[in-house]
DNA sequence: TAATACTATGTTATAACATTACATTGCGGG
DNA sequence: CCCGCAATGTAATGTTATAACATAGTATTA
């Protein structure tokens, strides 16, 4: 039995964030360039922004932050940056939240399980092959073709329990 | 091991409608009326327009239908009745569609997973204890206290397969 | 029954989220 | 250099949801 890949957990208060920021960047330079994506400022400057906080961030809140540097960001610019990080695997979009928040592993395309914290808003994501094994069985046996998973599950992290 | 209860299949195309519609606003009606909760006549009609079809609809879809009836209706009027109808289990949102659907047993509250047919917009409603488990369990390994699962897969129903 | 408290609905306005459509710019290959 | 395409700019609008306050209806009880 495969154990759950724990992509992106729950982080220490005062983990140095900086560095995660640094990496989930590098990481997406080199995904992009292995994929032929290009990662343009725009795209590169929202990332950066997502992976601000481990926290969900929404799409109007990106343009706020983006408009201090590029004053003719619009809504548009925004929009179209996010479908291009999340079809790179490099974004995920919190359906319960209209909110986007950074990927912990863009390595390949992924389901992914998030756990929603309600005290700090923290999001972590997990990859459980048994979950996603289970749901696609019991669509299976109602004779329903699965495509898409979504699996979003809310409560408290541990620090805020 | 527990089976998954499936609490609204996809259905046959032709299948008896007015039946289904019946026999959910009485399931609601008994309902209400043994958790004292007053199912108003603008709640009954936004319960019935919902279950006009299997797949899930649109709260300004909803407003636009309660209109021919009832002119004053807005915004406000669906959205209340959907909160009401939510907290009293007889309605489902579907948060990846921003759209709402009939519940198939209101008899408790319960935890849903929903399949989504991209095809003809159908949704069925099943109850697998073992997922509802196995996502608790995995949050809890993680220290995690789970309030409310989210769990909606897309894909093609057996008739659009 | 009249006062009152509470629940439900009406009403206006606006906030929050997302897309369409078309113009312009910039970059890489022939 | 110039063509074609990908990316971004720009304006407008579509869609989803809520805030805030007014009014009406219902149940309770003095």
């Amino acid at each position: 039995m495969d154990s759950a890949h724990v992509l992106n957990p729950f982080k220490q208060q005062q983990h140095n964030h900086a560095r995660c920021i640094k990496s989930a960047l590098d990481n997406a330079e080199h995904a992009c360039h292995k994929a032929g994506l290009r990662l343009t400022p725009i795209r590169r400057q929202v990332l950066e922004l997502i992976w601000h906080s481990h926290a969900p961030i929404k799409a109007y809140d990106i343009l706020e932050h983006l408009h201090k540097d590029n004053p003719r960001a619009a809504p548009p610019t925004v929009y179209r940056a996010l479908e291009f990080l999340q079809q790179a695997g490099l974004v995920h979009r919190i359906e319960s939240l209209n909110a986007f928040v950074g990927c912990g592993d863009p390595s390949e395309p992924h389901i992914g399980q998030f756990l929603i914290c309600q005290g700090c808003g923290a999001v972590a994501e997990i990859n459980d092959p048994n979950i996603t094994r289970a749901l696609n069985r019991e669509a299976q046996q109602l004779g329903f073709a699965s495509d898409q998973q979504i699996v979003e599950i809310k409560g408290r992290c541990p620090a805020c329990k």
